[in-house]
RNA sequence: CGGGGCGUAGCUCAGCCCGGUAGAGCGCUGCCUUCGGGAGGCAGAGGCCGGAGGUUCGAAUCCUCUCGCCCCGACCA
């Protein structure tokens, strides 16, 4: 992409009204742009990386054995009678009357929509387990959107939902997600810890938060230093419930709590080894049973002939949210230090001297061959001077810069920039090349 | 929902107390110089001062109402 025909909209300056670092950076960089209190127009650059997020997690997910749909967002009152949530979920929930008067709503997550599905396609024992996902954006009337991206009211979600006819089934699917979700994070090179949670309005007794560490994230909580080391994950078989369970039992025997689930007894036991912070939640699971199958009524026939409610479990995971998260977690301050498996390019090009022949053809060069060779590039071939395209290249934080200038053409080189690091190598065109097409 | 704050040029903001022909920096357009970390000069474009009422000879400025946004608290898969 050449950014002379690019839409990237960039700021020189911070916006007054956004506050943490993540929010502030991602209207610098032309990411987002606020439409309305806690509402987000996505701009190309930020619809690159949304892309990127939403591709890692719907991977994981496939692997974790989900299977992949797409529900409406917009959903008839009737179906969150059957629930009794209609009235349970206050004002919080986006309630519409379409022209015949009938009511409608907009739908802040989706387990009966899930369940109904599900019960229409599903007859039998043999049609579970089933584990189905979709992508899609949610709308929650939060009493005060805030942080941008964090706390917004319309919001791009993962949620996943689990069916099975037993407990032992829905705690495999419980740990199956778990597993996806300790792998999700890690590959967008984010380190997040899981940790026991609340189950809130969605009811049951098992839950945990994945919660990335940072000062600006809105929950307070508790570890052992112990989560402070990624896990490996890479060894564990899970689809052996056996080993499955015994591996993310071993996880949890190290303490993590957010500060409504405190058991300060445990606490104690870690004794220094605790610490402290505040943290994002990226995503969350629950295991709740026969709650939603139950109350709308949804069975299937037993191998004996007799009738199972179904178990079930949801997951969720804040896509768009992510984005702020991984910007708090991943940034300097000249701007956005993207991990290379959600870059929205992964090599920005810049031209020191448009207005050089021998500059502008050999950038043109390099371009056509990056771009041939299938590499995401973004071009700055802007009539700019240096010092600006640097600027801008360190603002979207691209992971590589490729800058070519006066100097180098003559000398038959270029220099390949780490952005991360901050590491520059002069090195040959071809050298270049090879190393960002490898 | 309680409390507080802010709406003036694309962005950051000044002007408002104390009413009198709309400002700065950055950005944008053109020209010249410059050219490896957001250069300099010259010349320009750009705003019914969030909206509606009111007071006044005269309102960005004072008053009332309203809409929007932000912050603190409460709330929160």
């Amino acid at each position: 992409m050449r950014l002379s025909r690019y839409f990237l909209p960039v700021l020189k300056e911070t916006p007054g009204d956004a506050q943490i670092v993540s929010h502030q950076l991602m209207l610098r960089a032309g990411l987002i742009r606020q439409t309305a209190a806690g509402i987000y127009a996505w701009l190309p650059l930020g619809h690159r990386v949304l892309r990127k997020i939403e591709q890692i997690v719907r991977e994981e997910q496939d692997r974790a054995g989900a299977i992949e749909l797409l529900m409406p967002t917009i959903q008839s009152a009737d179906l969150w009678r059957q629930s009794g949530r209609y009235d349970a979920y206050g004002p919080e929930m986006l309630r519409i009357k379409d022209r015949h008067n009938r009511e409608m709503l907009f739908s802040p997550t989706a387990e009966e929509l899930f369940t109904q599905i599900f019960e229409n396609g599903a007859r039998s024992y043999r049609d579970l387990p089933r584990m189905l996902y979709q992508i899609q954006w949610k709308f929650r009337d939060e009493v005060r959107p805030r942080f941008g991206v964090m706390r917004g009211r319309e919001f791009l979600m993962k949620d996943a939902y689990s069916f099975d006819v037993d407990f032992a089934g829905a705690r495999h699917s419980y740990n199956r997600m778990f597993m996806a979700y300790l792998r999700t994070f890690a590959r967008m090179g984010l380190h997040a810890i899981p940790m026991r949670a609340d189950t809130g309005p969605i009811g049951g007794d098992l839950s945990h938060e994945f919660i990335v560490l940072a000062p600006t994230g809105e929950s307070e909580v508790f570890y052992h230093e112990n989560w402070e080391k990624p896990r490996d994950t890479s060894a564990v078989d899970a689809d052996d419930p056996a080993a499955l369970e015994a591996f993310i039992d071993g996880l949890n025997t190290d303490y993590a709590a957010t500060d409504e689930k405190r058991d300060l007894a445990l606490e104690a036991e870690a004794g220094s080894a605790l610490k402290q912070s505040r943290g994002i939640e990226v995503g969350q699971v629950f295991y709740f049973g026969d709650k939603y199958t139950k109350a709308m009524g949804v069975t299937v026939q037993g191998p004996d002939g007799t009738t199972i409610t179904p178990e079930m479990g949801s997951y969720g995971i804040g896509v768009s949210r992510l984005m702020g998260a991984i910007i708090e977690a991943s940034h300097d301050k000249d701007g956005i230090i993207w991990p290379d498996a959600v870059a929205p390019f992964k090599v920005a090009l810049l031209n020191l001297r448009a207005d050089d022949a021998a500059c502008a053809a050999a950038a043109d060069a390099i371009y056509a061959r990056l771009e041939a060779a299938g590499v995401e590039v973004l071009y700055d071939d802007r009539e700019e001077r240096g010092g600006a395209k640097f600027a801008t290249a360190d603002l979207i934080g691209v992971p590589w810069q490729l800058v070519v200038g006066p100097k180098g053409v003559a000398a038959g080189t270029v220099e390949l920039k780490r952005r991360g690091a901050g590491t520059r190598e002069e090195l040959s065109v071809d050298a270049a090349v090879a190393q960002l097409t490898a």
